[in-house]
DNA sequence: AACCATGATTGGAC
DNA sequence: GTCCAATCATGGTT
């Protein structure tokens, strides 16, 4: 019925909507920060003050993003939770991009109409574009929600329960998002049809066969036992169990209690009424395999990020803070192409950075062309002011533990602009350090506290191959045992530029974006990819998945912290669970001037971690 | 609010 | 470890 209008709303609206700019800054005064030597360029026209006439110059399209780059941006604000940030992204984005029908990008739409409080607009595109179940849930509870906010205004009282049952009957769940399979105490018309078979044809199934229901209806295995044995009892005594719809009884074997453990938690009823947004509220499945710990993210369920130290996956959008720096990094791989990115924001500038046009041999250099200039992860830097911010990529491989991993490092760098071409010369990085801080090497534990995940950093020729220490091991188990080694190839470098500014007491934000493609991993994507960013001392991790949930091969971080609290964010550590192929992670030289320079830097590793 | 339906848990027996 | 009875907890419905 409504159609979807992504730009149903103009520049002046989104300069409105943005710009209680306190915290803009005009481009000018970015340039001059940089000393000239970054020019800027904006993303984000709505970041800027309309009398910019750069602003409204700067395209968008000019930045020519890929539709898998723009994806991955959407999904890296999804995960930082700043939805004004992500309003401003889809604002700037042309049209086209817009209306290519991306998931994220409808994802990201339909989240920022939902906190705009746009529902109409929200319904539409909930209802006219078929999402990935692995969006179904926060796309069902965000359908709900709206209704029940409508009505609750509308009637000006809050909603009881039975409202709620109402509107859910009134508003059933569009297709889009919805299998279409009924689901009833978090079990689907499906798997009760299969146990049901099973339970007729044998009230008690032998373990292989419990085990076998178990994979076919996606349910735990005690789940299964569960429902058998109270099938069964309640076939037993009718009576007792006053009800027995379908009379259900007793129970063959239970596995012990069915908490926890169950490899397949089961969702939240879609249709409950007291389900809650689900978007950053649902926890990780964390489950434990053969000794292995494993968090692991289920579809784009925002990670709660504060508990493991610091990245901030909450997914509670309205809630965070929106005025974070801002700073993130791609690293892209396209068959020979690589790509380093970063986004930057300081003060609620959204910076874009192209990597293609970016080099890190050319860092104190105008971007010619078109568009666009960088600061990437500019935050911080007036920790360092006197020092050059370097990014760099290394190898990490734990041998022992099978474990490999790229890092990618951030760090301030005394002063010298880095002339560093890439993984093949890692030796020509600068040895960087914070000030007060280690730059992170290694493997981080995954659960560490992040005072005690600091660790040495060296410029040593790919003298960044580390392995875990031992001490580490019980926390890092995700890497240690469930990632394999596998070749990689890791390069790239950027240099910062030197002196953005930066307010001390503004909560910092960091972005960034790791695309994997299959060209890079040897034609398949790893099942999960974790990465690490370091900041200073502390460590601030985020788990993701490639393959599912987010964009296709693309794994989106983001955190949030506090300036004063943390210092730079010098690392950020890839780590892959690979197993269906090699891990290949590559970033390429980033050209301040423009040109494209995306060459591929490549570091091979062998098994043992050693280059090849 | 009351009732129904159903998954999960507990404690005991084997 | 499996089974059972009893019970709890909670979502769904009237």
């Amino acid at each position: 019925m409504c159609c979807l209008k992504p730009r149903g709303v103009t520049y002046q609206d989104a300069l409105k909507m943005s710009s209680s700019s306190s915290e803009v800054i005009s481009a000018d005064e970015i340039k001059r920060e940089n000393r000239g030597s970054v020019k800027l360029s904006v993303l984000d026209p709505a970041e800027l003050p309309m009398e910019n006439a750069e602003l409204l110059d700067c395209s968008p399209a000019s930045l020519a993003f890929s539709p898998e780059q723009v994806a991955c941006v959407c999904e890296a604000l999804l995960q930082g939770g700043n939805v004004e940030r992500l309003a401003r992204f889809l604002w700037s984005l042309p049209q086209s991009d817009l209306l290519r029908g991306n998931e994220s990008i409808l994802k990201a739409q339909a989240i920022v109409a939902f906190h705009q409080a746009r529902y109409q607009e929200l319904y539409c595109i909930l209802e006219n574009h078929s999402f990935s179940p692995s969006n179904h849930s926060s796309l069902q509870d965000m359908w709900y929600k709206a209704r029940y906010i409508e009505a609750e205004k509308a009637r000006g009282r809050p909603l009881g329960a039975v409202d709620k049952y109402r509107l859910r009957r009134k508003y059933p769940l569009p297709r889009t998002i919805w299998d279409g399979e009924e689901t009833v105490y978090c079990f689907k018309e499906r798997s009760r049809n299969a146990l049901k078979d099973m339970y007729k044809r044998n009230r008690y199934p032998s373990p292989a066969e419990k085990r076998n229901l178990a994979k076919m209806t996606g349910l735990s295995l005690t789940q299964v036992s569960n429902w058998f044995k109270n099938r069964r009892q309640r076939d037993r005594n009718p009576s007792e169990a006053q009800s027995k719809s379908e009379s259900d009884g007793n129970h063959s074997t239970e596995d012990e209690s069915s908490k926890g453990q169950d490899d397949l938690s089961p969702r939240p009823l879609s249709s409950g009424s007291s389900s809650s947004v689900a978007h950053g509220t649902a926890p990780p499945t964390v489950y434990s395999d053969g000794g292995t710990t494993v968090i692991q993210q289920i579809g784009d369920v925002k990670m709660p990020s504060h508990a493991t130290g610091g990245m901030s996956f909450n997914g509670d959008l309205a809630s965070v803070n929106a005025h974070y720096i801002n700073g993130g990094a791609y690293v892209q791989s396209h068959g020979s192409n690589a790509l380093l990115n970063g986004l930057g924001a300081t003060s609620g500038h959204f910076l874009a950075f192209d990597p293609q046009r970016v080099s890190h041999h050319s860092q104190e250099r105008l971007l010619g062309g078109s568009s666009v200039s960088y600061a990437p992860f500019s935050m911080g830097v007036s920790e360092t002011t006197s020092g050059k911010l370097e990014a760099m990529q290394t190898l990490v491989s734990n041998a022992e533990d099978g474990v490999i991993s790229s890092v990618v490092s951030f760090a301030s760098a005394p002063s010298t602009p880095s002339t560093t071409s890439g993984g093949l010369h890692l030796s020509s990085y600068s040895v960087v350090n914070l000030p007060g801080s280690e730059t992170t090497m290694g493997l981080p534990p995954l659960m560490l506290p992040p005072s005690s995940t600091s660790s040495t950093h060296g410029s040593a020729p790919l003298g960044n191959v580390v392995s875990d220490s031992p001490q580490h091991s019980s926390q890092t188990l995700l890497y240690t045992q469930t990632v394999k080694q596998e070749p990689l190839d890791v390069s790239g470098s950027y240099t910062y530029p030197s002196e953005m500014s930066l307010d001390q007491g503004s909560n910092l934000g960091y972005t960034a974006s790791l695309f994997l493609s299959s060209s890079s991993t040897g034609g398949s994507l790893p099942h999960t990819v974790t990465a690490t960013v370091t900041s200073g001392t502390e460590v601030h991790h985020a788990l993701n998945q490639a393959g599912r949930g987010l964009q296709e091969n693309s794994v989106a971080l983001s955190s949030d912290y506090r300036s004063q609290d943390v210092g730079l964010p010098n690392s950020l550590q890839v780590a892959s669970r690979a197993g269906e192929g090699p891990v290949r992670v590559v970033c390429g030289d980033l050209d301040m001037e423009g040109k494209e320079l995306a060459k591929l830097q490549t570091v091979q590793m062998d098994d043992d971690g050693s280059d090849l």
